[in-house]
RNA sequence: CGGGGUGUAGCGUAGCCCGGUAUCGCGUCUGCUUUGGGAGCAGAAGGUCGUAGGUUCGAAUCCUGCCACCCCGACCA
């Protein structure tokens, strides 16, 4: 393994992009823009996906599948959607390959379809084709339902996990007979993700509402929660859609009420993506590698054995694996490194790279005193600590170190958001300190556009926890009722 | 897609200007010694020089197309 040491201080990409390289989290397929996931950022996928399925059935969503490919026609019919993610599709156009008389590969001419198949981008357009059949009555509603599957946006430029052209997410779908129901639904997500967000990825979110400009093509308001990065740029991590009846009338869903009279469904949509790993990495690791949360980290104590003699190795051995089975009695997911081509500093470094949270060092020295050594990966302390009631220490520890890391993140959230009140100020901040930038704006898209334009930052949304208050906007100095958060963002 | 850069063994690189069959480090393999923070010594294996053409007696080196990645823009979860 390459141990290439780049610091976050100095090239903040190029580190990202080691680290997730040298953790053996993915890599870049040969195809343009697209990533392998490799097991060790996939089993960081799965936990994730164990979780939220969870809170989403809690909360009485049930999963389906709909196709991967969408007639062109019905990707049509919502006309602002369509618009917004045409520029990123792919178009499936022939279904069948030859080969020709250079015995090279080609596509056969021949097998053209009548009519292009999209690559889904988003399955509003497929789903609600499909709802029209299941919905007729009040009594059809509502439909809660979610999907995980992959979707591929033709991206310009990617990056692993945070933009790749094909990615994997999961997108509920759901369908009310009220417009307060969907709100109340569009919300309800909203929250489960953020609880998400700061339980178990340890990151601190802010839940907003998204301005016209930056609205999910085909929706009447899109809900975030958007989190900001250690080099002060922000991410969306979340959104959730309250997408009025605009799909219902695109797809001529109906159903009849209580009161007998035809009406249009509500409809909501939500979706979180693999991007999460991206925040995962960017919130909380360091110069020495990944700094996973335990709650979301594949492998949550790591167990390194010291010796020298065939007879110590057994005695060690034979103790650290009594501690692993009682650490896995707690439920905890432990791996004990009893690899012995490797030494143990060696070890160290590699599990640090990896971001495991706990370390126990076992050797002839901890043998004779019922002793082990811990080391924490997010402060990187060690301490001695008895082998008697270790997993119950192990298991305090893990969730010391789960708000830890939370707690250190907020704190850098919350001193990453500055209040502005002039021009010249907005664009020193943004400029020297970056984070979130709370200031006034006038409501408009056309001054939206304009700071962008001036200063590559965009309104990242409007907290819901917004206080009213008068001001002026910070570049047009026209009135304004309210602060917005401003970033640059992923 | 626009501007700039890079592509040589699993990884990182030298060589390119000035054409003559590829350097070094890490890693890998074998053996011995090691093992409480990325081990040491000895030996060995490993290369269509991103790719497709062109120029040339001869191309990693010069020319053209393409592809990928990085940085800066535009686009975006």
């Amino acid at each position: 393994m390459a141990f290439e040491k780049v610091k976050r201080s100095e090239n903040y990409s190029e580190w990202y992009n080691n680290l997730v390289k040298n953790a053996d989290m993915a890599e870049h397929a040969d195809v343009k823009g697209c990533m392998v996931i490799k097991p060790y950022g996939y089993a960081i996928w799965e936990k994730m996906q164990a979780q939220l399925d969870k809170m989403f059935k809690k909360t009485g969503h049930v999963n389906a599948y709909f196709p991967l490919l969408i007639p062109k026609s019905f990707f049509e019919k919502e006309e602002k959607n369509a618009e917004g993610f045409a520029k990123e599709c792919a178009v499936v156009t022939h279904y069948r390959l030859k080969v020709d008389e250079n015995r090279k590969i080609v596509v056969d001419e021949d097998a053209k379809l009548e009519e292009e198949l999209i690559i889904r981008p988003t399955s509003e357009a497929i789903i609600w084709n499909t709802y029209k059949g299941w919905i007729q009555s009040y009594r059809d509603l509502p439909i809660l339902i979610n999907q995980w599957a992959n979707v591929m946006r033709w991206e310009m430029r990617t990056r692993l996990f945070l933009r790749t052209s094909e990615f994997l997410w999961q997108e509920g779908h759901t369908a009310h007979s009220t417009s307060d129901e969907a709100i109340a639904e569009t919300k309800q997500m909203l929250d489960v993700y953020a609880e998400f967000a700061e339980k178990f990825l340890a990151v601190p979110v802010i839940r907003g509402v998204k301005t016209e400009n930056e609205r999910f093509a085909g929706a009447v308001e899109t809900y975030c929660i958007e989190g900001l990065m250690q080099d002060g740029k922000a991410l969306q991590m979340g959104t959730s859609h309250f997408l009025g009846q605009n799909f219902a009338k695109a797809f001529d869903v109906k159903f009849q009420s209580k009161e007998g009279k035809l009406e249009h469904v509500w409809a909501t949509s939500w979706g979180v993506s693999t991007r999460l790993i991206g925040a995962l990495i960017m919130a909380h690791s360091d110069d020495e590698g990944l700094v996973l949360p335990p709650s979301l980290a594949p492998i949550q104590v790591v167990i390194v054995p010291i010796y020298r003699s065939d007879e110590e190795r057994q005695k060690v051995e034979a103790a650290a694996e009594q501690i692993k089975l009682k650490l896995e009695d707690l439920d905890l997911s432990v791996k004990f490194d009893n690899r012995d081509t490797y030494k143990p500093g060696y070890k160290f470094a590699e599990w640090e790279l990896k971001g495991v949270p706990v370390r126990i060092a076992i050797g002839p020295r901890d043998i004779e005193n019922g002793t082990v050594e811990l080391a924490r990966r997010d402060t990187k302390e060690k301490s001695v600590t008895s082998i008697d009631g270790i997993d119950l220490h192990i298991k305090n520890l893990l969730n010391e170190i789960q708000s830890a890391i939370y707690e250190r993140a907020k704190l850098f959230r919350d001193q990453s958001i500055h209040t502005v009140n002039s021009w010249d100020e907005f664009k020193e901040v943004l400029e020297t300190k970056g984070g979130f930038i709370s200031a006034h704006w006038d409501g408009t898209g056309e001054t939206e556009e304009k700071i962008k334009e001036l200063t590559k930052a965009t309104i990242r949304c409007i907290p819901l926890d917004n206080i009213e208050e008068e001001g002026k906007c910070v570049l047009t100095g026209n009135p304004s009722k309210q602060r917005v958060l401003f970033a640059k963002a992923y």
